[in-house]
RNA sequence: GUCCCCAUCGUCUAGCCAGGUCCAGGACACCGGCCUUUCACGCCGGCGACACGAGUUCGAAUCUCGUUGGGGACGCCA
């Protein structure tokens, strides 16, 4: 295979969605594998929709994922003459022509037919144009667009060989001569970016099934420049519930990759996700690697159908799309712990949570606490939340807790101080004094061993549910837990009045 | 309306190209059980699909045709 060369080419016009960071992860995956590059250009030829903002939330996204690219990032518009001239270069060598039409004129045709429930498509008026008479309508100053000689001689069809799709033929005849060069002279998409995937060298073009009617017409201009035409992918879209393909405007932030960034979601967790809506490897895997995923992938494993981003809303737990957040729950509980606590300090970072100790004389505690806690959270932010009471003293108490747990027991108001006195008498704050310790008073109290183990997590914790109890209780620290047990008084205060 | 693409559990999918080993496998979700001081994890089990109809064949989820359904495109947006 010739040197593999691969583009992302997004449009600056909203923040990068889920099915953008998709294409461009398939296509870093094929750059990868084959040892290629990939470039990233920014489209910014819609000057009206483009922003700055935009373009740095895209590459912020993009970084975020881990998706890197060898060249760009490039700006289409830095290239408008170059545009400019390639449409000079097709009308010259009779592969395009000027249309005179009004904008007014084609609208009112198109509705005309719309309306009659016809088939609506440029009807060639301009094509038949004499040398003369566009002279003439050029020195009259009237304005123009570029349209391509689409070659209908003889009929045909424009075909190719698809990665994902197989053979797929478009005879010519339902191509219409379509605008290459809007009437201010600024050359469109369908020419810009051939012209650029040309200059680029770009050896496969992997991108949504949504281009599939470009491409033939891509083709045609591929081959009236002279130029070799690269191999073709197109992915499958993601669709909403209403299978409806999604976008920025219609579904806000839950398709926005920022939105999993905020949400605390681990970046390969959320690639890895990505990857499976539209892609599997033949077997039963379904968690990969970087380096397992660049060697598994193959652009022919892609399918072929559409898939449903089934996201879910104002479900506490199931935010997004379920699988994904199994997916993130499984990076959680078993990437190395090295690198979950790297994403926990940028966290607590924001929230004020981090004690420079956790970096150095805690550094064992605090990944000790985080192997101990992280079994049951659902994303990085729930150490901050869930996990709270383990790292400060301002948390939260459940109200299911403290009912269940503490106020059904009234005795607990002299229990757990009671509980503190002992821990405080134990020479050694450890899991298994603890536990006999517990029990022991347990036995003495006539109770079961759970209303003391269970009233202490929620006092402690604030919590209904949670690890090991004695293993929270060690971990937390005799002198936190003995003062959270003597201020049960304030917890039957606060949730009885 | 025209053109293009697609069609397996609720969702993501394996199987399809090279028909039998598939009364269709896995994952997520859901339900039940085990474990357990709690909740998770883990393990075990359950629920649950080849869109429909013809044809080819000894045999079809797999091949062919049709129907239906879904999606996309049809811009002087990208």
């Amino acid at each position: 295979m010739p040197e593999v060369r691969v583009r992302f080419p997004p449009s600056p016009t909203g923040y990068l969605h889920i099915g953008g960071a998709r294409t461009a992860l398939y296509n870093w995956l094929f750059a990868k594998k084959h040892n290629g590059k990939l470039i990233l250009r920014i489209e910014d030829t819609d000057t009206e929709r483009s922003t700055q903002e935009s373009i740095d939330g895209i590459i912020e996204g993009l970084e975020w994922l881990g998706i890197t690219w060898d060249e760009g990032p490039y700006f289409q518009t830095e290239f408008s003459e170059e545009h400019v001239a390639r449409a000079r270069q097709l009308v010259a060598d009779g592969h395009a022509y000027k249309c005179f039409c009004s904008k007014e004129e084609l609208d009112r045709k198109r509705d005309v037919a719309q309306e009659a429930k016809q088939e609506y498509g440029y009807d060639g008026t301009c094509r038949r144009l004499s040398a003369a008479e566009v002279a003439e309508k050029e020195a009259g100053g009237q304005p123009f667009v570029v349209r391509f000689k689409v070659e209908r001689e003889g009929g045909g069809e424009v075909s190719f060989d698809d990665k994902v799709l197989g053979r797929v033929s478009r005879s010519v005849n339902d191509i219409e001569d379509f605008v290459i060069v809007r009437s201010n002279g600024k050359p469109l998409y369908l020419l810009c970016n051939v012209v650029d995937d040309i200059r680029d060298r770009i050896s496969h073009v992997i991108r949504g099934q949504d281009h599939l009617g470009n491409t033939s017409k891509q083709i045609l201009i591929y081959r009236a420049l002279g130029a070799q035409v690269p191999e073709f992918a197109h992915m499958p879209l993601t669709l909403d519930l209403n299978k409806a393909k999604i976008s920025k405007r219609s579904h806000g932030e839950i398709v926005a990759v920022q939105f999993y960034k905020q949400r605390g979601f681990i970046p390969w967790a959320l690639a890895n996700f990505l990857l499976l809506l539209g892609w599997s490897g033949g077997d039963d895997r379904e968690i990969y690697s970087r380096e397992e995923l660049i060697d598994a992938f193959v652009l022919e494993r892609i399918n072929k159908s559409n898939s449903i981003f089934n996201y879910r809303k104002d479900d506490p737990k199931f935010f997004t799309d379920p699988k994904a957040i199994s997916i993130n729950e499984h990076y959680l509980r078993t990437m190395p712990i090295e690198e979950i606590a790297a994403l926990v300090e940028a966290d607590f970072k924001t929230q004020g949570l981090w004690d420079d100790a956790y970096g150095t004389t805690r550094r064992a505690w605090f990944l000790e606490t985080l192997l101990l806690i992280r079994e049951r959270f659902h994303t990085i932010k729930d150490f901050a939340e869930m996990g709270r009471a383990y790292f400060a003293d301002d948390y939260a108490f459940e109200e299911a807790a403290v009912r269940k747990n503490v106020l059904k027991y009234p005795e607990l108001k002299e229990w757990m101080p009671a509980l503190a006195d002992r821990f405080d008498a134990l020479p050694d704050f450890n899991l298994e004094a603890v536990e006999g310790l517990l029990r022991t008073m347990a036995e003495e109290l006539g109770v079961k061993p759970g209303v003391l183990i269970n009233g202490a997590r929620a006092v402690v914790t604030g919590r209904l549910a949670g690890p090991s109890m004695f293993e929270v209780l060690v971990t937390i620290g005799r002198a936190r837990v003995t003062a959270r047990l003597r201020q049960v008084g304030e917890l039957f205060a606060r949730f009885e009045g």
